[in-house]
DNA sequence: TAACACGGTTGACTTGGATCAAGCGATTAC
DNA sequence: GTAATCGCTTGATCCAAGTCAACCGTGTTA
């Protein structure tokens, strides 16, 4: 009897832990393993770890040996200069893998902040590295998770180079609305869990630009703000009001 | 003796292309091989190209098959709007890897140019991967080098999102300072490649504001400036420019 | 050798977003 | 239940960088 309660505990743990039985599989790691494939992943994803919303994931210059998968909840990442200025580099949420930047000097090099509190799964560089080297396709698709890194930052490098305050708004909540949309949510109505001074920091804007914008893109009937509450009412109007607008 | 020459011309084609005669290794893909990894390396790494001046190493929505060391001369990567707004996203210098962005979807997200006569090295893709299979050495390093990247483009944006035009270019100037440093070149002395326009483009200012930014660091002595002849001609100045104004 | 194009500089003027400031509603603390 | 704090909104003003325009030097073409 009390054999089989800790068996249920441990099958019980294992079940929560495990990138064969997680809903995001589709979105996160494992994307394109087989079963068999996708159970030796579960071995080495075997840590999770709750953050409370303000902590701490890690900080910049912290020691780096594992990339986190958000399992549910909401991150950001920022930078710091000496100076004290500093800037949001990105938004993660269920799915999105973060840490990819300390594999280059083994050091975190920005912090990651829940922004409600979050679980996250933990995964061993090395580790993962050595079972890529077995499993052709998390190699791969390790490599293109990498990638489509770089290539999002390259986005928000054109944003942040070339488009006026609304122009960016409007490319942020679109953005929101296209990831949420993946993760079975509403692609129209969503809660914000960033500050308008987070938002701003992120869009390299002022929190006032970032509220007038929102206030602008109400009077416009392109969305509804009450707060944090948003619902996207005009999702070509924003597209519009995204691309044809010249600086 | 027909034969001797025959011999000599392979070898000679082989030295030319073999990373492990290459003077850029120090710098490039095979940081931390041994000999003989650097050797297996060698039969991957065996086709060159030559690029023109003006001419395009990839397109965006080109697809990808491989990425490219750049072996001599210097790259600018951009993207393209709908709307015809483009934004450099990189210059790339030898040593440097080109076509990460690819990975992702199989096809480039930006265009690689080159602003001068130069010479790439073409490393098939799915090749490197089968080869960082067994060489963890090259695994590891591809990671980092793709991690180098990301927290590269935090720099950039936090650039773009937080620093005033003065700081954008003084920050460029010492990136590129140290960047030739480490290809022992002149730290204080170089020619810049690329026009006001492209400069401007990947720092979020127009061409005017450029020009203004050079001639005001003459004023002030940080730099001798005559067209794309720089000479920097005091560091630490330019470094408190850069840290020490607050937007 | 003239003329043309191109990249760069500089000046005058404009403007989008920053800054400063007041006030308000929603949470949180006591 | 009230005070205090925090996040947000809105208005007035300011300024850094954009825009428009003239001009110059260098290198290329005819």
């Amino acid at each position: 009897m009390r054999l089989q309660t800790a068996v249920q505990e441990v099958s019980l743990t294992v079940l929560k832990t495990a990138c064969s039985n997680c809903n995001l599989r589709e979105l996160c790691l494992p994307v394109g393993l087989t079963e068999d494939e996708m159970q030796r992943l579960d071995d080495l994803v075997s840590t999770r770890r709750r953050v409370k919303r303000g902590d701490y994931l890690y900080r910049a210059g912290q020691g780096f040996d594992a990339i986190f998968a958000v399992r549910s909840g909401f991150f950001k990442t920022d930078v710091l200069l000496e100076d004290g200025r500093d800037q949001v580099t990105g938004f993660q949420m269920a799915g999105e893998l973060l840490g990819l930047d300390g594999i280059s000097t083994e050091h975190h090099t920005c912090n990651a902040i829940a922004l409600e509190d979050s679980e996250v799964c933990a995964i061993p560089f090395s580790r993962l590295e050595g079972l890529s080297r077995e499993i052709h396709n998390l190699q791969h698709h390790f490599h293109k998770v990498m990638s489509r890194e770089i290539v999002r930052d390259h986005g928000v490098m054109m944003l942040l180079g070339t488009m006026r305050a609304e122009e960016r708004l409007a490319a942020f909540l679109l953005n929101l609305s296209q990831r949420f949309t993946s993760r079975g949510f509403s692609h129209s109505e969503f809660y914000l869990r960033m500050t308008r001074e987070e938002i701003g920091s992120y869009l390299g804007l002022k929190l006032e630009t970032v509220s007038r914008a929102f206030s602008r893109f109400q009077e416009e009937g392109f969305i509804a703000v009450q707060q944090k509450h948003i619902r996207i009412l005009d999702i070509p109007g924003l597209k519009r009001l995204m691309n044809h607008q010249a600086k």
